[in-house]
DNA sequence: AGTATAATTCGTTAAATGGCGAAGTATTGG
DNA sequence: CCAATACTTCGCCATTTAACGAATTATACT
């Protein structure tokens, strides 16, 4: 039971929702999630640790970049019905769409680029739609 | 979204899952619920409001009594697929097993005397698991 | 070694949530 | 009509949660 609330935890997010279908077509490291969500540092990572917590993700580090995805198949019966359902039931979601369509964008800029992230949110500019090279 | 949010905040809190696993077998009133669940009626009835607002229950008024039940397949398809999930996940969890022991009891009791639970609840003693006639 | 970068942990704050009891509504029964 | 019963709504309190920035850890780059 505690395992089960703790999916149905991570899942009443909005922003732990968006990642899961984020992650649909592979994995993403953090740097990417905090340009799609918008969201500090800091918060992006407890919502990872959050829905690793419920083993809706798993995680990856290589080098200094860590990666989340989705569970291969290895992770309970209960999850991977979860995740099934959560796809099903938002594929058509009008915000979803706009985040796959961001995301082609966002997965364009290249990492080195991408991770000044921290600095770019600090500066207050939102220039997370543009994707830039130098 | 908010839709599919409404749905996962919902399941979210275990007295609210368990209430929906004990409707598997029928509709049940209110009474019947804070019998079980041991919650104050303010609070059951709140919980129900919520369960109603992502239409994971449907309502029947019947006199003075207000029974609730799981949505008869006219639910919007991911409320149905959530139900289907939920069950499947705690088929088997103890605690929802005991509660469906205990609800067998409990249906079992005359509503006239079941639903002087008010003051019962009050006067602290706990008799819920026994089933009593006069 | 020493700086920079990526991510996490920690501490704080504002808002949401679950709980209760008191008051209000609706229905039944005298 | 009036009292009793079965909820529901409201107002309050304690706890949890999502967010942030600051401090910390781990890795890469000179």
């Amino acid at each position: 039971m505690l395992d089960f609330i703790s999916i149905t935890k991570a899942l009443s997010d909005e922003n732990r929702v968006r990642t899961l279908m984020m992650l649909c077509d592979g994995e993403l490291c953090v740097c990417q999630l905090i340009e799609m969500l918008g969201l500090a540092p800091s918060t992006v990572s407890k919502h990872m640790s959050i829905l690793r917590q419920a083993r809706l993700v798993q995680a990856r580090k290589e080098g200094k970049w860590m990666y989340y995805r989705l569970p291969d198949g290895d992770a309970p019966q209960c999850v991977l019905e979860a995740l099934r359902w959560v796809q099903k039931c938002l594929a058509k979601d009008k915000k979803i769409v706009a985040d796959n369509k961001q995301l082609k964008l966002v997965c364009k800029i290249d990492k080195e680029e991408l991770c000044g992230c921290y600095e770019r949110a600090k500066s207050g500019k939102d220039n997370s739609s543009v994707p830039k090279r130098k």
